[in-house]
DNA sequence: GTGGTCTAGACCACA
DNA sequence: GTGGTCTAGACCACG
């Protein structure tokens, strides 16, 4: 868990813990059933309050990214696939799209940059 | 500008409407050099503070997307073409890849969903 | 008299007017007893309002730059040597010289630059 | 932080606050990494609005000369060196040369001037 | 306890 | 009539 935490970010620190284990698990790096660190752990790790993790992991249970497990504490949860994007994933998409077409970027730059993105995940 | 806010959301109303303002930028319901509605009068039409409209309209600005003419009040800029995306356009895409991808979308999806939501600006 | 105004600029009009004439002195481009364009030649000439010429000029008759000659109008002042630079001159260059310095330019750097900037108005 | 306030004066409190934080970096007064009030500390200590300290603080996060660390508060940001002076630093700058000059100083007196004002920040 | 957001006014500079 | 500035509060998110 190599967490890159921006203290002087507008993006509050239990987000970025939430954004970076969401991309760690679409990159593999991450896998279903693996454990996390125990919230102590990871907030003597970067430095921060315990109740800031806690809360990134409530998060992404919710999410349902995670799942706590009784006898190995917080793990990555199954993929659900079919489950759909959710409403804020779309949403937010459809603001980033606007954002790169007045950035000046042609549709098929656009979908590279997509498809370049999501392949992170890939191998 | 039909806004459509949502009070009980946890995204501030100033974001809310620097979102809106930037899609319909991108859609071609504001075009370059159109003005836009006063602070005042924005703020009264959707029942919110004057200063609330205020701050979202600085960070359009900022962002280039409206410039305040000194003579004719606030419009929407030309656009600017080479700037390419900012950093926080290209992180926010990357988590969008990563989340739809967890969702069970294959590439072939996202990029139709993408290519979608990129040419509801086109027509 | 090529007035380069910037309406969307933060700073007033009647000052970008005021700052260009300053510096026109400055270079030589306006010589002492030279008449200036009448406030409503200069106004339509720039597509702005009589009144923001106005005020400039009257600034710069408030600080000395121009005159108001009974027969010709206004016209550029006699330079007045031994006058001394004024508080908000001087207060205004040691703002700019902490801004270098904490921009990473040496004391030799910045010197050059002054020097450079002040004999654009030499030759 | 002893902030000397005009409340007299043209230029905007808010950048009055801009301009003295901006000064006391480059003195050296305020180090990088050093904490600043809060901004009800310093509303208070000034007896003006926090809203007034705010912006002044937002205005110097965005120039960088400030950041703000979301478990500590609002501290001087480390030096950006290579950074190059902004577009406005050298126009204002070159606008104080043009009314040196015209004030009658000679580039020599001129230059030993901005040696002395570059140079409150060296000791 | 920190900054972020928002309100409901007010006064002023600018054009 | 436009945006810019400022006030004196309030509530909330974050850590």
């Amino acid at each position: 868990m190599l967490l890159k935490l921006d203290f002087a970010s507008e993006v509050p620190i239990y987000m970025q813990i939430r954004n970076q284990v969401v991309l760690a698990v679409a990159r593999g790096e991450l896998v279903p059933g693996e454990r996390l660190p125990t919230i102590r752990a990871l907030a003597e790790e970067c430095g921060i309050n315990m109740m800031t993790v806690n809360r990134a992991y409530q998060q992404l249970r919710q999410e349902g990214y995670l799942v706590t497990d009784r006898r190995s504490g917080t793990v990555v949860a199954a993929p659900r696939r079919h489950a759909g994007p959710s409403k804020e994933t779309v949403e937010g998409l459809r603001l980033r799209m606007g954002e790169l077409r007045l950035a000046g970027l042609s549709v098929e730059e656009t979908l590279e940059l997509c498809r370049k993105l999501y392949e992170e995940g890939t191998e």
